[in-house]
DNA sequence: AAAACGACTTAGAAAGCAAGGG
DNA sequence: CCCTTGCTTTCTAAGTCGTTTT
């Protein structure tokens, strides 16, 4: 055993040896502000608190796969079928394309409507469809995504309008007048001139480069210096015309307000498949400069205007093709039905391909959606054996079956992303769970009185910063010790191991795991144990919303989902402040009313007359608003208080099982407006159409 | 087997807008 | 009625992960 271990040592220093560059030496972390809150209140949820706390909750809802659901097996499997995206093996199986993952209502629906064939494009422009239920319908089976797809084409940035000649420019404290090439990417930095992006060394350096490119050879030869250049009329001109906008008459607004409309009638909406579906991003991105998040080492470089001819259009063959610009030509037709976008172009700043694509409320998304849900749910059904699994590989000898099973546990406990290896330079310095590395965890066998605490400190997706102190058992303690023996803090931490190692080992322990599933898996199982346990009959309705937004800040901090408090951070403490005010003034409020209340009742006694009646039930109607708005206020501020750095959007909207909020909504009767706007709804209509009060996720 | 590519989901910031309080 | 101010929408960057190419 030993003699393995020290083998694998061996091979650790050896065959990595020349992975172990100086890649990280100098890199900059530089972190943002607005974080220091975390340390300051060193913040747990309840997946990063001690294991002994933690089982709690589990003990509600991981139970065993045998228990669970013997009752239902035979459907499972169906379900397993209906959810193998990629490996369909059934290829024709009418019977076993009934769509429904869901235990409960597979069999009524099953052959209401099929999907009609690829033709009726005319009919379905007139009805306007009221609502159509894609999840009533059955699902391709063959891989394709549609039989049908029409649009009319992506929507171009307006052409660049020249500067009028009154505005100018100065190089070294003399006008200059630039050609319009060159013009135009000086407007684009003239209008960032307020970011403090424009002040960072990097991003004027790109700037400048990019720029010279655009200029003739003799603005290159006399602009030469970026210190020197003046764009504070560009910059004035700019900030007058976005005043102007604002004060243009009711009239003209509703004018652009129309046509931009019209412009979304147009090119908003694509017919697949018989529905008018609406399209998320019609527009081309205009050209500008590039802002990277976090310390890019691109931010600043020239990102150029779109034309027709980088356009790839992908349509069927038998719909009306989109005609490009007059005088111009498309790139490329394809009919390529295996994919789900109707545009495609290349960026130039990091070469990758840029889609247009159907909204979130669309069937095409929304199945899929459901589907990354459903694979969720089946995790519940074996996370029990897929953890008591990598607690034994611990112990393995083998190193790389170690790094997995560590790796493995900090996705699962900590909700970290997979962590893909990316190209250095190419893109600020952020990792994830594969490709931590030695400097971003610090171990103490003591901390606070906790035994083998590990300490996390790095940058993740958007360069967001991860702050945590964790306890951990004492097998992922030593190991971590191990694997950070004779290594330099840029080394990797899992040097044997990478994301696609581990999602073919995922995929092995069940089919269609993968390392981001378990980020799915314990938001939603988080929120519906954080519901069952925060919310109470008692409760009325405005707090009964404080106790959902409670629970889904829990999993926001699980998953580690951050905003910048607003640039007006003192301002809103003073908001706040005079919120607490005018509850206190409420308060004051609502006793003169209690106690006119009681002289009203009082004289009502005596006097016995219909007056006084009406006057205890107005009064008591004043006392019942005013306790109502007082509620009203100080939940909207505690809500507000406790959120003031946490995002909640991103996890209702990608990680949170609707169903579970629907289900929710309906058991205590809140109306679903209160947890989803409309888009929301929009975008979790099938949840709402199909969860009822009882769904477990 | 590793690098590159392609398609798709997830993400926070900025822009736009509406509503509620002074 | 105006003006914040907070919410919604838009924007597009930055991930994940499977497939293809080298």
């Amino acid at each position: 055993k030993y003699r393995d271990k020290e083998k694998e040592k061996m091979k650790h220093k050896d065959g990595s040896a020349d992975k172990y560059k100086d890649k990280h030496k100098e890199k900059k972390v530089t972190y943002r502000a607005h974080n220091s809150w975390r340390i300051a209140h060193n913040v747990f949820c309840c997946f990063c608190s001690p294991p002994a706390v933690k089982s709690e909750p589990e003990d509600n809802f991981y139970h065993s796969p045998k228990n669970e659901k013997s009752l239902k097996r035979e459907r499972d499997d169906d379900i397993d079928s209906d959810f193998k995206p990629k490996k369909v093996k059934i290829e024709n199986d009418k019977k076993v394309k009934k769509r429904k993952p869901e235990e409960e209502d597979i069999k009524p629906k099953k052959t209401k409507n099929k999907r009609a064939v690829a033709d009726g494009k005319k009919k379905a422009k007139k009805e306007p469809e009221e609502k159509w239920k894609w999840w009533e319908e059955e699902r391709y089976t063959d891989g394709s995504k549609w039989k049908f797809l029409e649009h009319k084409g992506p929507v171009f940035a307006p052409p660049y309008e020249p500067l009028p000649s009154q505005v100018k420019f100065f190089y070294d404290g003399k006008h200059m007048k630039l050609r319009p090439e060159a013009e135009e990417v000086a407007t684009f930095f003239a209008k960032m001139l307020d970011h403090e992006y424009t002040s960072k060394d990097i991003f004027r350096k790109n700037f400048f480069k990019d720029w010279r490119k655009e200029m003739s050879a003799e603005e290159k030869t006399k602009l030469t210096d970026l210190k020197k250049c003046d764009f504070t009329e560009m910059s004035d001109y700019f900030k007058a015309q976005s005043e102007a906008r604002k004060a243009m008459s009711k009239d003209a607004k509703l004018k652009i307000k129309e046509e931009n409309e019209r412009l979304l009638q147009l090119y908003g909406f694509c017919i697949m498949d018989n529905h008018r579906e609406r399209i998320a991003n019609f527009r081309i991105e205009p050209p500008g400069l590039f802002r990277g998040r976090g310390d890019h080492p691109k931010m600043g470089m020239l990102k150029r205007r779109i034309r027709p001819k980088d356009i790839i259009v992908n349509c069927s063959k038998d719909s009306k093709h989109p005609e490009p610009p007059p005088g111009t030509k498309w790139k490329e037709v394809r009919h390529d039905n295996k994919v789900t976008w109707l545009v495609s172009w290349t960026e130039n700043i990091q070469g990758s391909i840029k889609y247009i694509m159907l909204n979130p409320s669309s069937r095409i998304k929304g199945e899929k959606d459901w589907q990354k849900y459903e694979t969720a749910r089946q995790l519940k059904k074996c996370v029990d054996r897929i953890r008591t699994q990598y607690r034994e590989d611990w112990k393995s000898k083998e190193m790389r079956i170690r790094q997995r099973a560590v790796a493995l546990y900090f996705i699962d406990k900590l909700a970290l992303r997979a962590g893909n290896e990316k190209e250095e330079g190419e893109t600020a310095d952020t990792v994830g769970c594969c490709s931590l590395r030695v400097e971003h965890i610090k171990l103490y066998p003591e901390n606070d009185g906790q035994e083998f605490v590990v300490e996390f400190d790095f940058l993740g997706k958007d360069s967001i910063r991860y702050y945590n102190k964790v306890p951990v058992e004492k097998r992922v303690f030593k190991n971590l010790q191990l694997f950070m023996e004779n290594k330099d803090t840029d080394d990797d931490l899992f040097d044997r191991l990478n994301t696609s190692v581990l999602n073919k080992h995922l995929q092995e322990l069940m089919d269609g795991l993968t390392a981001k599933v378990f980020r799915t898996y314990n938001a939603s199982i988080t929120l519906q144990q954080q519901l069952k346990q925060l919310t109470s009959a008692e409760e009325n309705l405005p707090a009964k919303i404080l106790s959902y937004n409670r629970a889904n800040r829990a999993v926001a901090i699980l998953c580690n989902h951050q905003r910048a408090p607003p640039k007006t951070f003192e301002k809103s403490m003073q908001n706040l402040q005079l919120r607490l005010t005018c509850i206190d003034t409420k308060r004051d409020q609502l006793s003169d009313a209690k106690r006119e209340l009681k002289s009203s009742k009082a004289d009502a006694k005596v006097r016995r007359d219909e007056k006084s009646k009406k006057t205890v039930e107005t009064r008591k109607k004043a006392v019942e608003r005013t306790e109502e708005q007082l509620m009203k206020l100080e939940v909207q501020a505690t809500d507000r208080e406790e959120n003031k750095q946490i995002a909640l959007g991103t996890s209702k909207l990608n990680y949170l099982d609707p169903r579970i909020s629907v289900a929710w909504c309906k058991k205590w009767s809140i109306p679903v407006e209160k947890i989803y706007n409309k888009t929301q709804r929009e975008k979790f209509a099938w949840a709402i159409d199909m969860a009822e009060d009882d769904f477990e996720f």
